[in-house]
DNA sequence: ACCTTTCTTATCCATATGGATAATGAGGTT
DNA sequence: AACCTCATTATCCATATGGATAAGAAAGGT
């Protein structure tokens, strides 16, 4: 149920979804179950956001964790690529991922209760990211690399979801998204935002 | 009133606002005066949408024009440069400007309808700009090219989103989006991705 | 067989929504 | 004054929406 909520919400905004509709997507014959399980809609929604938010944050610990044994990552790429990476679900549902395209359209459309939600709860893995491109950069000053990653994070969010709808959308193959390597070329098209390696002006 | 529309729209998606809620940030006293002057709410926003797209591709047919008789662009950055500042409106209300949040969000959460107003009419502009690049980087296989103008485009959209964002809170201060050079910063980081000249792997 | 718990289904309701119709008003033209 | 056009305002309405309440149904324990 949850995941099909996710899944319209991702679709079509949460402005653009009815619990009626949630509820008959999930086989229910009233939508009533919804409110019996989570309340109400915007609590559903509270849930689906923490859930995702959650889980992302936990895969973030994980990979930092596991470098961390190493050393460290070496270079911005891999961080990236470990950013690009972890904010994924290595098990999503038939119909494709949904979370990235919801939270982007929260972010959109209801900033304000988004960040209330979140809270600044769940994003210590992203900020830990951050902290370890600052430690591979450290000549860069730190005003031109907040900039690059205000940046990094609007096209990772953009980029994600586009990659989402494309791939939910089962009415044509998707070869380049369907690859293996292209969110490597995600990672690489981030790095080079980040380093700004530009031919230039 | 069109302003106005397009303003809530844009921040809370065209799900998120009701015909009443216009007229009345319109000052109007009624909600029929935005069936009077446009039929229906659904008529309003396909207006919006050819308005603004319109408007764009013509900044950018005129940008086209004006580089051709210099024998045209002569950098990839140049063109990205003219392709960020082409999306930007050079006379926005008093709250700032708002299309290009009111359009990314009307991809995300009504894809198919966008698609359909559009309709593949106001963006020959857009594609006039790839191909500028395609000439610029003409060793590239385009396979490459095109899957780096995927990435271009949904980066674009998400940075201008977030720009406009920010800019429309009023509540504080934004200096960095202020800052004059941090279009032409946007411009670079979105050609380090076309250039992709990242150190790597 | 009886009770309790858990979940599903069936209605009900106050309110919001988009749209339609009708009434009112302001200006200009004759 | 009388008339006409355009714009605004006032209601009205069928439907949709989120939520509440209550009635079943399935399962397990005693």
């Amino acid at each position: 149920m949850k995941a099909v909520a996710l899944k319209l919400f991702a679709e079509r905004g949460i402005d653009g979804v009815t619990v009626r509709q949630i509820a008959e997507a999930a086989g229910q014959k009233n939508h009533n179950a919804l409110t019996y399980y989570f309340g109400s809609k915007d609590a559903l929604i509270r849930e689906l956001i923490v859930d995702g938010a959650r889980a992302i944050d936990q895969r973030r610990k994980d990979w930092i964790n596991l470098r961390a044994q190493r050393g460290g990552p070496a270079t911005v790429f891999e961080v990236v690529q470990g950013l690009v990476v972890t904010s994924i679900d290595p098990d999503p549902p038939a119909w494709g991922e949904c979370y990235n395209r919801f939270v982007v359209g929260l972010q959109m459309s209801n900033r304000a209760f988004f960040m209330e939600v979140v809270g600044g709860e769940w994003n210590t893995g992203y900020v830990t990211f951050l902290n370890e491109i600052r430690r591979l950069m450290p000549d860069l000053p730190s005003e031109v690399l907040n900039q690059r990653f205000v940046f990094l994070g609007s096209a990772l969010g953009g980029i994600l979801a586009a990659r989402e709808a494309e791939l939910a959308d089962r009415t044509r193959e998707h070869p380049m998204w369907s690859s293996p390597d292209t969110l490597d070329a995600v990672a690489q098209a981030l790095t080079a935002i980040v380093e700004n390696r530009s031919i230039g002006q």
